[in-house]
DNA sequence: AGCAATAAATGACCATGGTCAATTTTGGAG
DNA sequence: CTCCAAAATTGACCATGGTCATTTATTGCT
């Protein structure tokens, strides 16, 4: 029988098998010596492979990267969306909590996100892009629920939202913005940006 | 006679000569790559020296990046802050133009920016965090000299123009979100920002 | 079971940024 | 002019991510 597209073969057992070791190798290492210090080598080394393996299974170090920090964000999201919705900034400040804290555990995780926010180039949406768009997805539904500024979308506010989280994260790692921690920041930025006060002009 | 702390001897010409050889090759090999197609061993062929003199000169070949990229942003800063006040926002955008094309005629720079927005880690202030300092400083005079909203400081409202900025160049690189255009998107935000409409609740 | 086709795994090798002990050059003191 | 300490330079070497032709395992067919 000849092979055509739209029967592949299945994978096989030990793809899976060799994949999961991977992963589960890599995620070790990284509790004990963080995102950043995690080796190629160390993992297949851990996994019992060679370093062929390693990336024939993923695209580079970065897409592994990806797959252990998505997953880390994705359920700090899922976290929450199964509480209450929030219903004032300092809510949402906190519901957010887990969220802003794996973003920005380590300097090369937040840039990591950074880099992978726009699914790299090409139209493949990594988990990182992913977990972004439910951010924002999220955020909508509590701005539709809730009583905020009402002459922008609710998905605008919710990009706004996203964009000064992020440029909170950014000024945390600014040694001149030491002096202002990230919650307090983000309050302001979050009230000025979902609830102005003032006639424009 | 004894060197004491406060007598260091002065730099030798050499060294000068050496560093201006390297930025030289370097601006000459990216004018034709690209920054992302910089290599560190091209310039040091170019400039003909050892690879080891490269590193006495530039803390790495991100520290090269910073200042060929600083200095590049810092002219048409120079440019912008040359003209006359922008009086709206659609000429805000238009005299921010060429500071906007400069940080994203790259992914590659895009994200170096990024990387050094916050000045890495440590105290020392990079060409490009001080770029992005003056950056807001301008806007903040602008803000003072227009009508936006004033429930705000014109600061705040300065550093949000910029995190909106980062926020739209950041969503062009995104396949998702090809369809608008950066300054389009640009305009929205800004107008959402600096001129809300509504009542709040 | 035997065989061919495909998938998976291997490891020597490469590319590139970065290090550092050893060497050469420089500028000034005597 | 000579000499020397500090500054500058060198290049062999390392670390690490990534490649690819070759080898090995699996699967479906007869």
């Amino acid at each position: 029988m000849v092979q055509t597209r739209s029967m592949a073969k299945a994978v096989q057992k030990r793809t899976l098998q060799t994949r999961a070791r991977l992963l589960s190798v890599a995620r070790d290492l990284v509790k004990t010596s963080g995102y950043e210090g995690l080796r190629v080598e160390e993992v297949v080394l851990g996994a019992g492979v060679a370093k062929g393996t390693f990336f024939a299974h993923f695209r580079d170090k970065d897409a592994l990267m990806e797959i252990l920090i998505g997953a880390e964000l994705d359920s700090s999201l899922d976290q929450a969306e199964a509480g209450p919705v929030p219903v004032s900034i300092p809510d949402m400040i906190s519901v957010m909590r887990p969220y802003h804290l794996c973003m920005k555990q380590e300097r090369y995780v937040f840039d990591l996100i950074l880099r992978y926010s726009g699914a790299a180039a090409i139209a493949e949406i990594g988990p990182i892009a992913n977990t972004l768009g439910r951010y924002v997805y999220l955020v909508e539904e509590w701005v539709k629920a809730g009583s905020y500024r009402t002459d922008i979308s609710p998905e605008l506010i919710a990009e706004g939202v996203q964009g000064f989280a992020i440029q909170s994260m950014s000024l945390q790692f600014c040694a001149l913005h030491a002096s202002t921690t990230f919650e307090d920041r983000l309050k302001v930025y979050w009230d000025a940006w979902m609830l102005p006060q003032s006639p424009s002009n």
